[in-house]
DNA sequence: TGTCCTTACGAGCGCCGTAACAATC
DNA sequence: GATTGTTACGGCGCTCGTAAGGACA
């Protein structure tokens, strides 16, 4: 049993059980996958794969259990590479931050500005997608932390930690008849069209549910990634925007009226998404703090070594 | 990197950073080690050993996150040695169990013959020692549970299952005096010398505690490890023996009196400990059911699971 | 017929063991 | 001087890559 073998079982694993491909993937023989898979699986003395013939299409229940077991073993690898390059040079190294466009266009500017001109010769990394895009990056090891509101929760293998609660704002060009109203309330927003966050983001489901909860049906005419689109369309006249209250800048949005929506809505919670049992690096502690104030290193090893996440979204 | 590398280090570590011992250990050369350890270190661009001149004399900084990460990582290769084992024949395999004499004695009989006649093949061995010895052979992948009352939860790498609780009676020979006593009173019982556990078995600290508050100091004539000592002696005459209600039984302990004494002492829970993140067989959710019905397989898979013990003696 | 996995085989790297050396206690 | 770790070196096993073979769609 070597460590090699695991890789190659998680890589075709991976690529949806093609060996060819993983071959490709690792810039090796595909031969030497085959082989070497093989070779673990009769030492194991069980099957990873079932085969029809001369062809992978199955992981079968043991495949399963080792799958499992070596990306913990392969992330504890990882883990061993990660205190080599902290103890060579602490302040030296990457940061891999998954976001989406929401946290790094309003949450994390500040904490970004003050953390490069902490750790300059850090190479920070912002890499943007939707929630589950994100979670998939920090599972694979692409990205070291995952900075979202939604989807965190549903990965297991993520560990979250709750950064900041927030909620909304509605917006409308300056003069609409909204702005108007003494009452903000569900039903006088829904008398309107609205522009607002996509499904997969920024806590949208928990809009659509305080909509449905009161029996409102609100025509939502267009569903954008994040609020500078948004406001756009607002700004254009083709609806109301209903957005995170970050992302309403008194300033360069003085074209746009704002009222607050945060007693029409449930708060939405922003978290940090870890891979459980990663070893982070000393930065990455600092870089949290910056962005969390209240989780610090001490607070993270604690929920980190306690395991569980004391966090719902 | 490699495992073979991993290995070495773990073993110069456990050995007292004496390679030579370590090579004896594993069947292979010292120079082996003493290269492929070097190698690591220049890989990871970290020192693991401090050296004076060519004698290793201390595990740095780095050594110890490398040493941590390490033991974990041969871990799971343990765990897919498991799996192996598990599929290729889920009825057969060992299991050990480590555990005090207390416990082997009179607690796990019952659950080790129904054990052993609902899985014939697995070869089941009983490793007894003191409760730090007990936990050390599961850290150490000797044994793969520990059954204990005591130092369990002083290791920070086990995860421990509450089994039952349990608490004291005190014996003594036909015709004591203590035995007419009406109400049974730490302070009447400290009148007599006392022959009870240990100091590291059993609740031994629980019960000095009791003492303690009252500011009673007894006069315990002999310790030992277990109660078919004690009750040896107590048969000759030396005086009172306090043990655990399980340790005594009314028929082949005719000549013994016996007091309850749960209302002096607090109770003692009895755990199981398990190597955190250990792959446990089918067997041995078998046999913990067996002995503690309540530690059902999903119970003590949402326990691993959810890693935090919520269970402190 | 094309894709994909397996078997066969040869080259080369790397691990291991022996032996000699160096340093500490 | 005894114990212990490092360096040097040669053998060999193991992994990898190329090439050919066979099974499924």
């Amino acid at each position: 049993m070597n460590l090699q073998q695991l890789r190659y079982v998680q890589e075709v694993a991976r690529r949806g059980l093609n060996v060819s491909e993983a071959a490709a993937a690792l810039h090796t023989s595909q031969p030497g996958i085959s082989k070497q898979i093989r070779q673990l699986e009769a030492e194991l003395g069980i099957e990873i794969f079932e085969r029809h013939g001369k062809r992978l299409v199955e992981v079968t229940e043991p495949g399963r259990q080792v799958l499992a077991i070596a990306s913990r073993l392969l992330g504890e690898l990882d883990n061993l590479r990660q205190v080599g390059r902290e103890f060579s040079d602490e302040n030296k190294g990457r940061l891999a931050i998954a976001t989406t466009h929401t946290q790094a266009r309003y949450a994390l500017p500040e904490a970004i500005r003050d953390f490069i001109a902490a750790y300059p010769d850090v190479e920070l990394s912002l890499h943007q997608g939707n929630p589950r895009q994100i979670c998939e990056m920090v599972l694979e090891g692409e990205a070291d932390l995952a900075i979202a509101t939604e989807a965190l929760a549903d990965y297991a293998d993520l560990l979250v930690l709750p950064c900041y609660s927030w909620n909304r704002v509605v917006v409308a060009p300056l003069g609409h008849p909204l702005l108007a109203t003494p009452l903000l309330t569900l039903e006088n927003l829904a008398l309107w069209p609205i522009v607002t966050y996509d499904l997969a983001f920024a806590g949208r489901r928990q809009m659509d549910r305080a909509f449905e909860a009161r029996g409102i049906a609100p025509k939502v005419v267009l569903s954008a990634a994040d609020a500078d689109v948004i406001k756009t369309y607002v700004r254009m006249g083709l609806g109301l925007g209903i957005v995170a209250r970050m992302a309403y800048d008194p300033e360069q949005d003085a074209d746009l009226g704002m009222l607050d929506a945060a007693h029409l809505f449930a708060a939405n919670v922003t978290g940090i998404g870890l891979r459980r049992n990663a070893w982070l690096r000393g930065f990455v502690y600092a870089f949290i703090e910056r962005f969390a104030p209240h989780l610090t290193r001490a607070v993270i090893e604690r929920t980190m070594a306690g395991g569980g996440s004391a966090f719902d979204i």
